[in-house]
DNA sequence: TTGTAGGCGTTATCAC
DNA sequence: GTGATAACGCCTACAA
């Protein structure tokens, strides 16, 4: 039923090594030659098998993603586009367990390595700055590509937005606004993008003139709950915010959910910002304002890092979009 | 570095092939050898490879996961729960191109099986019901489980809820509650359960009493924006309905959205109900009333079926709950 | 209960 | 340019 290599060798009217010439385009093949054998292999529809390349050469046709996130829309994206790019180059995705419920991470990407070999790996937040993975990976030889590191920056390609500078520009944008007292919701501790982007904010803060006032800040963890929580202990305060800007759009939701439950109207009383724009943010009323983090195309430009292959470690920075909604008003 | 099976049998002084045998469960293997053999497996972290168990064996130890869908919460549950079972089980998952922008996808999955020979395969809808991918499947002898399955029941393993039984219960929810006209937005077309649910609408709108009016139904797509087209569709009608329920969360959330934009109370002037219960439902304003699939356990039982290998096809249901919110109440 | 021989489908090496 | 031949790491069949 399915065709091997020496199947199409003897259509083709050749030896099994052209056939593996051709497959892997190598050169030292006449052209006629390489059309007769492309003909058999499209006439037989024959197809490698991953395993014995893998076994007697040195790629496997596989990359892996590591991929653990508090956001069902992030790792869809991320994956969605990591798995276009691999498709364009005729490479196998294996999506990988998630870090959340794996006791010891590096263990686990150990065995990885040694049983399936993938031909590079992608790891995201937070496993982006996992130091033991990164150990491990490194003293492996294995190619890997990090989205958005926050330390050991050149150890590897990577692939980022600037988020320090996102948040400075949200940040500036209600300031503009009018907005002088701008709650923040930090991200969970553990991803480095949590801390670049309180320092974007802290940074249009100072620049805007005024002292920050740390009660503003409330750490969340970049899920909904979290934002609500921390909304809730803003508008508590004795003189609260005029705008609450959260780390992701999981937690906006939450603000504007716990500001409709205090019946805090939305944007007469308050205004709200979140960060990344999956898709969540038009389903909130009012919609949120955001900035867009394009996640697939951090998967995307992830895979295209691993297949480049380039002589230094390529850092890649991708652009974010500030995207202002109506949910943005000048205080009372 | 990386152990191979000769050192494991040179370490614990046996033969490969009663290493093999330890290492896939095999009778006939004294104790204290396979004692001695796993200490040795232990010591120098003996990983077997995939690829040369997969080109020499039956097995691959991989499954490949088909999924497509619109929202990618329900892709995020369906694989969490696919991997947490694989793990369990000793088994890599592939997560493979999602059908939405694949040509033919038949002719990907041949490749596919050609290609990384996976032990199994699970299929989502809307592949699950594509003739042409099962009938590949099983001229190719690949065992597979479907999820949610309308067509050529008893085929394959399957894993489901039952979704005629839960739009009925839901309507019957609103009826009892007072709703007397009762918006429906149906799923897409190509997905077996939209008219499983739109049949339990239906039945439970003529149970009660009431012939359906076929112009409170308008066909949605599962997404955001066909939601919130179908909500102003029906609140444009001269006797617009008093609660829609629309046939997924996301378009429940863009029913919601519609609403606000129109300024129609909820719920004092409509009540809104969604279906699935991915977290939107409770993203947005007020929180959802939905049937809660547990998407999650569809995946685990999934793998499971998988591994499970009955001798008949077996078909697992699972169950939904039911979870009403403050956004159902009783007609003005 | 254990070991030996052979081969899975491809790539690497080295002649021709 | 092209073709033998030997691996790759493990499992299957069969022998002991």
């Amino acid at each position: 039923m399915r065709a091997r290599i020496s199947d199409v060798a003897r259509v083709a009217g050749v030896s099994i090594k052209t056939v593996s010439r051709v497959l892997n385009n190598e050169r030292y093949v006449r052209p006629d030659t390489r059309r007769r054998v492309e003909e058999a292999v499209s006439a037989l529809n024959f197809r490698p098998n991953h395993a014995a390349r893998s076994l007697a050469g040195r790629r496997s046709y596989q990359i892996a993603l590591i991929c653990d996130n508090p956001s069902p829309y992030y790792v869809y994206a991320v994956q969605d586009g990591a798995r276009r790019r691999c498709a364009e180059a005729g490479v196998r995705l294996i999506a990988q367990p998630y870090a959340a419920d794996t006791a010891d991470l590096a263990e686990e990407i150990a065995a990885l390595v040694d049983q399936a070999a993938p031909d590079g790996i992608i790891l995201t937040p937070p496993v982006s700055d996992d130091a033991a993975v990164l150990a491990l990976l490194t003293e492996r030889g294995v190619p890997f590509v990090r989205v958005s590191p926050g330390t050991q920056v050149g150890l590897s390609p990577a692939v980022f937005i600037d988020n320090r500078a996102a948040a400075y520009a949200m940040t500036e944008a209600l300031l503009s606004r009018g907005h002088r007292r701008i709650g923040f919701v930090s991200g969970h501790p553990r991803y480095a993008a949590s801390a670049q982007r309180l320092t974007g904010y802290l940074d249009a803060i100072g620049d805007g003139g005024g002292a920050a006032d740390l009660g503003l800040i409330k750490e969340g963890r970049f899920d909904f709950a979290s934002g609500a929580a921390a909304a809730d202990a803003l508008l508590d305060l004795a003189d609260p915010p005029t705008a609450i800007f959260a780390s992701s759009d999981d937690m906006a939701a939450g603000v504007l959910a716990a500001a409709h439950r205090r019946g805090v109207a939305v944007p007469a009383r308050l205004s709200v910002a979140g960060f990344d724009d999956t898709d969540l943010a038009r389903s909130v009323w009012p919609p949120l304002s955001t900035v867009r983090q394009p996640v697939g195309v951090l998967g995307w430009v992830a895979a295209d890092l691993l297949f480049a292959a380039a002589p230094e470690p390529e850092q890649r920075e991708i652009a974010f979009e500030l995207v202002m909604r109506e949910s943005i008003a000048a205080p009372g």
